[in-house]
DNA sequence: CGGAATCCCACAGGATACTG
DNA sequence: CAGTATCCTGTGGGATTCCG
């Protein structure tokens, strides 16, 4: 690692030790949150129902929350058509796609320790 | 990036999408275990009255609690000293250090979405 | 100082029924 | 199909007290 990503590293240590943890968890906190983006996010563009049946057993209330709050936290992007039967479309928007990483830093580390 | 390192990313980004969140969020999950390991993990050891201070408001109960979950999950140390009065100093473990990844991530989104 | 024991409650999360 | 609208419950988290 040369001089100049070493001191980078440092610094991104520093930053990261002042993070705001409990802004974080408003963001993808709860029981659902993570597992909702985790879907939109590996597996793209899902309607309601095929969401929910993906979510395991979760309730139709519980997921219409937690998608209504991950839209309002620019997190999800919701497309609804004009049609009959309604036909509704989540996806994951950059700012969640930006999570990638994240998510893959939990993977690798469940998969060291846990699996 | 070569070739080989990008099979590689593509098959991180397989196995992550199946990483079960549920087993992440019992470890990790909760309004106070990501506060307590950051603090553990950026600071270093602490004993128990400065790193309820660090917490914020957190209760001596619910520091009690966190804790304990913490190191039954093996994410902490606790070192009791035989002193009067007594002394007892949690640190991380080198499970939680290998979160350290995951904190950066989760700066370097938080920096980039919402500072 | 660093707990354990108790009691307590708000609210996250769930069950059910109804609807455009 | 994709929702509301209600009502309900469990438990995550908190306040207080006592203790070695």
């Amino acid at each position: 690692m040369s001089k100049i990503d070493d001191i980078t590293h440092q610094e991104r240590l520093v930053q990261a030790a002042g993070c705001p943890m409990p802004n974080i968890a408003k963001l993808i906190g709860g029981k659902w949150k993570l597992i909702i983006l985790q879907i939109l996010i590996f597996q793209g563009m899902k309607r309601f129902n095929a969401l929910r049946r993906l979510c395991g057993d979760i309730t139709q209330t519980m997921l219409t929350n937690q998608l209504r709050a991950l839209e309002k936290d620019g997190l999800v992007k919701r497309k609804v058509y004009a049609e009959v039967p309604p036909r509704v479309e989540y996806s994951a928007t950059q700012k969640a796609l930006d999570l990638t990483d994240m998510f893959m830093c939990m993977h690798d580390w469940y998969v060291k320790h846990d699996k």
